[in-house]
DNA sequence: CCTGAAATTGCCGCTAA
DNA sequence: TTAGCGGCAATTTCAGG
């Protein structure tokens, strides 16, 4: 897990669009799909998460069915954006469970934090305890998901 | 894959840490990490993809290793909310590889889109002449991704 | 291609309602 | 007694050299 950009050859994309869509699909099995045998397949794939390019693998949990129904964004600007404001927030924001994904963004609001609740009772809580006393936030804004069109999935390669 | 909620005992939520966590680990391992044989857990894991639990495994791909540095979050809002036009404007998400993940939201804007692009041209190319001619688009608000603090990650179980 | 390890399955025993 | 759960052991398949 380092460095920048590796160069990655058709087989390459074929692997991880295999790996994307099934994570614990047998090398074997996945070797035949892309057209190798296993042994150079599974050096691709070592390649690959040495170079970073496959960050880990993950079983992808449904929030909904394990009592996790309330999903939110909320984007937030901070006060400050003296840098150690910012890595204060940051380190909250790592502490807080909840916050399943967190961005730094463009634009007006400073970040956009992807949120998970068991219900607004919990949300609430999160947003008025910890969030608003977070160092440095001056604003937030949440926005609530009623739905998941397309629940995250696969990078196109 | 189906249903509600199923009942899930703390040894259930072990295994989905841990599956979370390295979502290729040998139900071996694993079944040791959480103070069990190997059959029984598998029994558990197998349950809880049925239920759909786990919706699937997938390897997480890094958007900036594979030549997609850009991303961006879009909020969306359509003109009409006729079930017709949410139907079409759904699809036409759906064909776009670039929006890997979508919701419908609550608040003013009616959908938040994922997105990622190999640079502004191809963002662009997307936000003017896909997106915005997506049935019954009526505006959209863009915002970049500088950095991401908090790859998605884990739900809190 | 080969060897050790892992996944999977059948079968049995235990416990609680 | 029976449904539910765990474990052992045998078999098949896979990982890694």
């Amino acid at each position: 897990m380092a460095k920048s950009t590796i160069s990655l050859d058709e087989i390459d994309r074929r692997i991880l669009r295999a790996l994307q869509q099934d994570g614990r699909i047998a090398v074997t099995l996945l070797a035949e799909q892309v057209g190798l045998s296993a042994t150079p397949c599974l050096r691709r794939i070592r390649r690959m998460e040495e170079a970073g390019v496959i960050a880990r693998y993950t079983a992808v949990v449904d929030p909904t069915r394990v009592g996790l129904p309330i999903q939110a964004f909320v984007q937030v600007a901070l006060s400050s954006h003296a840098e150690e404001v910012a890595a204060a927030f940051h380190r909250a924001l790592e502490a807080r469970s909840e916050v399943v994904a967190a961005y730094a963004m463009s634009g007006g609001m400073d970040y956009m934090l992807h949120v998970v609740a068991s219900d607004f009772e919990a949300y609430a809580e999160f947003a008025l305890k910890a969030l608003l006393r977070m160092p440095g936030v001056k604003e937030t804004r949440s926005s609530f998901v009623l739905m998941a069109l397309k629940p995250p999935g696969a990078v196109p390669i």
